[in-house]
DNA sequence: TTTAGTGTACAGTTTTAACTTTACGTACTT
DNA sequence: AAGTACGTAAAGTTAAAACTGTACACTAAA
């Protein structure tokens, strides 16, 4: 957190600025798939300083409690934004950040999403065996077989859809969305 | 939200619970999104009923204020995921979901980040260029200017990847990402 | 013009989430 | 074995968001 020293103040102020208007610009972004922009802001100090930091120096750059960085240090690593290392010499646990971020994005939709999908796509189904039972069941009653055919129509569009989802989620896991949509040269 | 009206209290019972759980991941999945959970099963109730309904219907069947139906509905018609129609013979705005959730998902993306990107990508270019005046201010300082150029480089990783995103969103909103991931047939 | 019905702005309340302080368990050092 | 450094759990506090009730503006009918 320290890798300004040595210049002038000047020079300082003039880095800082066009840092902070970067940092800032991330939290927003992360701010977008649900993060907080606090967790964005240390993400963006950790993106832009030379070399793995600590919780120690992380609070005092940040200017908040070990606790807090100690749980947002966390909720990065578990969206494996950033990374452990191990540093000699120290006792301190060392962070540094994935700086992929078309690999932080595909892992996060990965991590944050796929375990929703599939846990809905279960209740669906449940819903969906237990519609079609009860269509067995009163097959005479043509007005609550109509309800029912819609409920089923609406609940398969549903399930068509998160099929889809699951789709798409795979291609960032497996990286061919990189082929659709490839990554800018240079 | 009186649909269900006419059936017995059994039949009743089994449909509610069937819907209920779809209405229950539905919620979940629009809180994935940054919906709230409530507004989501605002959005699943609406999904469910025949035909259109109004505020008060919502509140009745949701318990809650209509105030609160207000700003729900609002937020969804924001996000195009229900529209507002027009019924005869009342003065009650009338609400409907639009059940396409493949559009669904492609508006959300559009409307709530496309804006953000592209300010994301003025702030990121402006930092890029102050880099690059103070590269040119002090191109005689050696330390300096290594730091600059992993400033710029990092600045740069991070607008290609804006581009990237730009393009995914894109692809949404031009419905190209169907030719890539098709939706279901059925 | 008045009157009744409807949606929403606004202020107030409650609930939830973020953050801090304190305290403790673990692991390393001597 | 005792002390020290470190990360984090737990409880407490503060800030933010969700939600409610009231009041008001607007429209349409009488």
């Amino acid at each position: 957190m320290n890798d300004l020293e040595g210049l002038t103040p000047e020079q300082i102020d003039k880095i800082s600025k066009a840092r902070e208007r970067v940092i800032d610009s991330i939290g927003k972004n992360m701010d977008l798939y649900g993060i907080t922009l606090s967790i964005g802001h240390l993400y963006g100090y950790m993106y832009f300083n030379q070399g793995p930091v600590t919780l120690d120096e992380l609070s005092k750059t940040m200017g908040m409690s070990k606790t807090s960085m100690s749980t947002g240090v966390r909720t990065l690593l578990d969206l494996k934004m950033i990374d452990k290392v191990w540093g000699r010499g120290t006792r301190k646990d060392l962070f540094t950040t994935v700086p992929d971020w078309h690999q932080n994005f595909s892992d996060y939709f990965s991590i944050k999403w796929r375990k929703a999908v599939e846990g809905n796509m279960i209740s669906l189904a449940k819903s969906l065996a237990e519609i079609n039972d009860m269509k067995k069941e009163y097959s005479d009653d043509s007005k609550l077989m109509q309800l029912l055919n819609t409920d089923e129509e609406k609940i398969t569009e549903s399930i068509n859809y998160y099929r889809w989802l699951l789709k798409l989620i795979e291609s960032f896991e497996n990286g061919k969305i990189f082929e659709f949509i490839p990554k800018e040269e240079s």
